[in-house]
DNA sequence: AGATTGTTTCCATATTTATAGAATAGTGGA
DNA sequence: TCCACTATTCTATAAATATGGAAACAATCT
């Protein structure tokens, strides 16, 4: 079983190009995208591209495989569940009742509760 | 509404004693613990403690109180679960499947699930 | 082989973040 | 008021991260 550190996945995500990235590839789902179409997507440079995305590899919340001449990236599903799961854990483990996750279950009323602080 | 950046948040998870203060935090419970204790608990120096508190709490995490000589702090619940569902509908938005919330809500034995990689 | 396209690595530079000692500010007790 | 205690802010220094141009590498086509 291999082991990532949660730091270096929240690090990952704590930069604007790079949870960009994340979130394009989100959406691109498992068919994925290949670089120089994120680069342009989110006005890169191709080596700050690279730069980001193998920190991204790194922490194993995406993943790359080449196609041709393209290295297409996506999403590292099980990583990213995998950090997801931490979270909610290691929240779990300290005090159950403060984090609701019964909220994160229910059928898509709980994910808009109008009265919660949400992230933007 | 306050609106905070995701990128804050977890740049603030993105530091190894700064995840450190959380988890413990979290174990503190609403009682929280004072920054000496906290201090002390990390091996940290006051001024290193301060400024990572700091952070946390900029970031929405953790919050502070006074208490005769003491400064208090408690994970910010709310703050803490706008960083869950960010991650977590983010990931849902883009493909729901790929997420598989349900083993969030389960009773337990899915947050255990074997197989999985898990974060360390 | 040579040319073309797509991507990464190397490099130098700039910026941000981290650390801890020393000085400062707030609180409560003698 | 003066002193002890707690914590933060200031300051200087050190370390990690970010950026983009240029060179190198990889794959495909003619």
């Amino acid at each position: 079983m291999e082991t990532i550190s949660p730091v270096e996945s929240f690090s990952a995500l704590a930069h604007p190009h790079r949870l960009a990235v994340f979130r394009l590839l989100m959406r691109a789902g498992p068919a994925g995208m290949n670089a120089g179409d994120i680069a342009s997507e989110l006005e890169l440079a191709p080596s700050s591209l690279s730069f980001h995305t193998r920190w991204l590899a790194q922490a194993g919340l995406i993943e790359a495989r080449r196609d041709g001449r393209h290295v297409v990236y996506r999403v590292n599903v099980e990583g990213t569940r995998a950090l997801i799961r931490y979270l909610t854990e290691d929240c779990c483990a300290g005090h159950p009742d403060l984090c609701g996750f019964s909220d994160l279950a229910g059928a898509g009323e709980s994910c808009a509760a109008p009265s919660a602080r949400r992230l933007a």
